[in-house]
DNA sequence: ATCAGGCCTGAATAAGTGTTCAGTTCTTGA
DNA sequence: TCAAGAACTGAACACTTATTCAGGCCTGAT
């Protein structure tokens, strides 16, 4: 054989096949999954269709990487978040935040992740997600109920029920379009972040003191 | 002309429209949206294929119409339900519980009406369909707030964030599958009416006390 | 009984996209 | 420079279902 792959190409294929996945990703924020076409994306890609099939074998799943991208960030964000709070109640606090500022500064995204209709099935991959996140979440409830600081509870249906109480307020078909607004958007991140820390049980009082703290860090609603 | 639409032809006429979304119905609930192809509604119903089309303009039509009919019913039983409650607060809680249980009731179909993907476009119905269930709450809530059982709050946002909890954590993708056993099925009722009540501002205690109240009726958990 | 006119049928059509693959281009080692 | 082998291209294909429509059937008035 005259032929073997030298680290350049490699390092070339990686490549690619990130730029196939960022342009799938691009693709979703811009238009939501029904913008994820394997045309179109290979095009965002400077790649031919059949290129594409060389790196994903199919639409399913490059869709599922693509969800399964997302997620890997968001909880990283979540956990940064939580970790850096100095308490089990506003770690809590930091990681409804946290989900609440990054599905609306990219709800497209957000919206093609959790819930839009794809033509492909990827009920495996979205389910992973939801797992993680919710898995996450109710981990620091459950922290927070050892500490004394909330009830005794089943933290799993609470966790589930805090997204979708999150992702149905702010990116549902319900969600007010305030994308301009910053302080709209920040009214809305606080509102639905004591709504949250109510539902498992703070006290209105302190969990009004949570949301303060866990918002004011300052972190901006405008990318990721 | 020697040929006019008799009584007993309009008659007919409505019976087989009715007959062609009921057969729409049976097979949401059955398969999901997935399952409403026309050709297998159409067999369902009696008829061929071609006449669906004589009855809607087209599947986003029917499926519309579907969603429409499934949100009538619900609505009317969510206004009996708090209606016949003693108070706002009961109310309310008559009123998240009587979704939580339709939901969980005919858990396919709810999905189908809620989020699945479906391969024609029915946003506008589903989002009149939120609208009108995520009004009929958001009243409710106000009516709490009026009466001054709970505090101030954003009551649209509170209660499309409420149904997003109900329906994340009874119906979506981490809904534990307790279709069998009907006790497990009233403490997820349970649980997330208390989690939805203590999140507008329902003390927990006071919280405890109406999910008993709104639970005991001992509406059965099988069959809408 | 008859026929005018709508109603129903269901096979054929239409249309959109994911997927394939024969041919072309590029990369590597000699 | 060249040959082998891999990667890439993009037009053609495949497949699924919604939708159509020409022809047959039924209903109602005469």
């Amino acid at each position: 054989m005259v032929y073997r792959r030298t680290h350049q190409v490699v390092k070339r294929l990686a490549a690619r096949r990130s730029a196939i996945l960022a342009a799938a990703r691009d693709a979703a924020a811009e238009g939501g999954m029904v913008a994820v076409q394997i045309a179109p994306v290979a095009i965002r890609a400077n790649v031919a269709a059949g290129t594409v099939y060389r790196y994903f074998p199919s639409k399913a799943d490059l869709i599922s990487e693509l969800i399964a991208d997302v997620s890997r960030d968001e909880l990283a964000a979540i956990r940064r978040a939580a970790d850096a709070a100095p308490g089990p109640s506003s770690a809590l606090a930091a990681a409804v935040t946290t989900v609440a500022v990054h599905v609306l500064s990219q709800r497209k995204l957000a919206w093609g992740i959790l819930a839009e209709p794809v033509d492909v099935d990827v009920t495996a991959s979205r389910l992973a997600s939801r797992r993680e996140i919710a898995g996450e979440i109710a981990g620091r409830i459950d922290a927070a109920v050892r500490a004394g600081h909330l009830p005794a509870q089943d933290t799993a249906l609470a966790a589930s029920a805090l997204l979708g109480a999150l992702h149905e307020s702010l990116v549902g078909p319900l969600a007010p379009d305030n994308t301009e607004d910053s302080g709209k958007l920040r009214d809305a991140v606080q509102t639905v972040t004591l709504l949250a820390l109510r539902a498992v049980g703070v006290m209105d009082a302190r969990a009004r003191g949570l949301v303060v703290q866990a918002v004011l860090p300052g972190k901006t609603l405008v990318g990721a």
